[in-house]
DNA sequence: CATAAATGATTGCACACGCAACTATGCCGC
DNA sequence: GCGGCATAGTTGCGTGTGCAATCATTTATG
């Protein structure tokens, strides 16, 4: 067993780590967001991006990327939001096959409500994970990345 | 803006390199799996943990920690690979409530079919993910936390 | 120009998931 | 032993998701 074999469990050993820290956060934020706010992590990531975007707008393809979502999943995941008045479909005159997403004033203040729940339950979710001896390294190494 | 307000963000800021970082490592071996050995990435998780443990046996709640996933999703995840062949239920003696799961012969068969796809696919998404600027740093940080 | 290929987004369908309620077994104090 | 409580696992139900097929619009090709 050679050192091609070692990396090969090495990435398998960071792989599943990496995996068991995403699965603790994300369900620490899913119960807060919709116990407190009435929004799932995703519904979280839409308004979220839309609000770091230039004009509060994006192209449905970028929402999909952004949340690592099927383009089916995208569309009823905005049909959500724009039922619930939340955001807002624009389409966009360059390109009529494309359709921008717009933050309405109520997504918003949604959003302002969401966010220090959002961060607070991150925080704890860090600092639980980082009792955890198999993922203390990572939760270590999360805010060492910040600049390239 | 003070110190602990960049805490939060770098904090978010971690949290969504974590979150996009898995989101394309699992899509791509949810794709290779399924299409080459019709297995979820779930279903290897378990295959593979099951794998792992001394004389191939887990309980039921240990491999709902090791997927992430809630009780009800553990009980129908082991219905669909046992009926499946690939691992047997077996009702532990000292406590008749819990339920051991074991590896079948094919189970282990299909697994080193398995491993090999999981590991390249693996492999491939983290070079993928090794060009994009916002990722690479958490795809170098992940070798280095191996020991601790 | 017309037609084919490509791209953005949506719908039908099957399925995996979480929550809450439920059953069954183990663990107490009395 | 016996009621009360906790724990392990399973089921009913509603819902979010991906895949494949589809529609609409843009771009390329003859």
């Amino acid at each position: 067993m050679g050192i091609a074999d070692d990396s090969v469990e090495i990435r398998s050993q960071g792989w599943r780590t990496l995996a068991a820290l995403h699965g603790l956060i994300e369900g620490e934020l899913e119960r807060a967001l919709t116990s407190n706010v009435n929004l799932s992590v995703v519904e979280y990531t839409v308004l979220d991006a839309l609000s770091r975007q230039h004009g509060w707008h994006m192209r449905m393809q970028q929402l999909g990327r952004a949340t690592a979502l099927s383009p089916s999943a995208t569309t009823r995941l905005v049909n959500r939001l724009e039922e619930r008045g939340l955001l807002t479909r624009v389409l966009c005159a360059d390109d009529r096959r494309g359709i921008y997403t717009e933050l309405t004033a109520p997504g918003q203040a949604l959003l302002a409500d969401a966010r220090p729940v959002h961060d607070e339950t991150l925080e704890r979710a860090l600092t639980q994970a980082r009792d955890m001896p198999e993922l203390a390294p990572l939760v270590d190494a999360l805010p060492t990345l910040t600049r390239a």
